[in-house]
DNA sequence: ACCTTAAACTTGTATGACAACATACAGTAT
DNA sequence: ATACTGTATGTTGTCATACAAGTTTAAGGT
């Protein structure tokens, strides 16, 4: 016969987190709010300080709120890290060792459909960034390394200006992945040079909001970037796997 | 004159977090594996059991530790639902709402892709658990919210079958997010029906390993789905806002 | 071999004390 | 008046100790 498990009586410190977890849910306190202090938390509650201290942790650890010494404790705003964190440790626990070659395979059939929404939903703003972005690139021809981080971004923002909020939340941790390969292949033959040229016809795409050529030039932007990860691969004897 | 900024010293809690979360990066302990008693620890660590306990508050925050009382501390297994539940938190913040329309037409250009890849890869044990879960799935043709697990399982089960290990762990936050959405369209006019037929001819192109039929269907199938989410905002007068 | 019981171990909470840091305010020198 | 300085006060961080409460292990009796 199956009872049901008696509720194994949460702890007292499990009990306060989820109480002023549900005050932050509830929007009872906004991002940057300070919370009162562990004593006078202690005393409303009717509990030590200990109690009320370790909850704090545990809300620190969910990166629910900031806790700052010899100031207080403080809501944070909701952080994207905090989020993608998580996700981006499960991506490197589940894959044991995800190879470039898996990142660009998803990148190839994802990148252009999000340049092909982002040229018809992107906005000024965008397209602004996005000219910095290339202005910032071009002037770091020469500098290979430097150019991986403005060329992430500015895949982060075609992310963005999809309009569809699910896109950057997913790209992100791509991304992440994406900065610990690319450093191989990056330098590789004229990689910088072909991805600078595609983020300028890219550009334009945006500008002129005109979807397929977006789609189609970003096609090509991966399949040149898989070209360079099969040729950096047969360089060093890698096997390929899938 | 600049001076080096002294690296604020982090709390003594914080330090000890970092190593034991880096040990568990690390894979130095795995899922289920108990960690040394709070007290050892404190020894180890040349510190009072206060500060190793708060590391540990902290780390069972972040979902990395499992505490139980009278027992000891064990390394948890990743959990899905402590990955999902802040990403769920970071959507609903971040556009107010997130609606079922964004979630279909990111799905929309996944997941053709996915079933593209599947037909090449899939294997046979791909195959026999499709086909087991078609016929749960028409089984219970009659119970629309009882087949809504299985439907997803189908999904997911295709972007394993991919062999691409990214594609999975992204899919998952996406289809935990569908659970909480799809009730409401799911028994829509003739969904159900539709989407066992979908799902019978998927099983099909999978069977004869046809990446560019499956593609097609999936398309199809997506599309369908969309159909049915607007046709749902339609009748209940919501916005479209994208 | 099985059950019961007790001992040992582990985490949870309370209390008190002091250290380390941040902030606000008053005081001082320029 | 302004800028700097030191102090008072409040906050979090760490420590030590004690005991409560749960779990596990092992001894002992049946």
């Amino acid at each position: 016969m199956e009872f049901n498990k008696i509720a194994r009586e949460e702890s007292l410190s499990q009990k306060i987190e989820m109480q002023i977890r549900n005050a932050i849910r509830q929007n009872l306190f906004c991002p940057g709010d300070k919370l009162p202090g562990e004593l006078e938390l202690a005393q409303k509650f009717g509990v030590s300080r200990t109690a009320v201290r370790e909850a704090l942790r545990i809300l620190s650890g969910r990166g629910l709120v900031n806790i700052q010494r010899g100031s207080g404790v403080y809501i944070s705003e909701i952080d994207v890290a905090s989020v993608v964190d998580p996700f981006y440790q499960l991506l490197e626990m589940k894959c044991g060792q995800v190879s470039q070659l898996h990142l660009i395979r998803v990148r190839k059939f994802i990148e252009p459909e999000i340049a092909r929404l982002a040229a018809t939903h992107c906005n000024d703003s965008d397209i602004d960034f996005l000219t910095i972005n290339y202005a910032q690139m071009s002037d770091r021809a020469e500098k290979p390394e430097e150019m991986i981080d403005i060329d992430i971004q500015f895949h982060f923002r075609l992310a963005e200006a999809t309009q569809n909020p699910i896109i950057p939340v997913i790209m992100q941790p791509i991304f992440q992945l994406l900065h610990k390969f690319i450093q191989a292949t990056y330098k590789q033959s004229h990689a910088p040079d072909l991805a600078l040229e595609n983020h300028r016809k890219l550009m334009g795409c945006m500008r002129a909001h005109d979807p397929e050529a977006a789609s189609q030039i970003m096609k090509t932007h991966m399949a040149q970037a898989e070209e360079h990860v099969l040729q950096y691969y047969k360089k060093h004897d890698i096997q390929i796997t899938s």
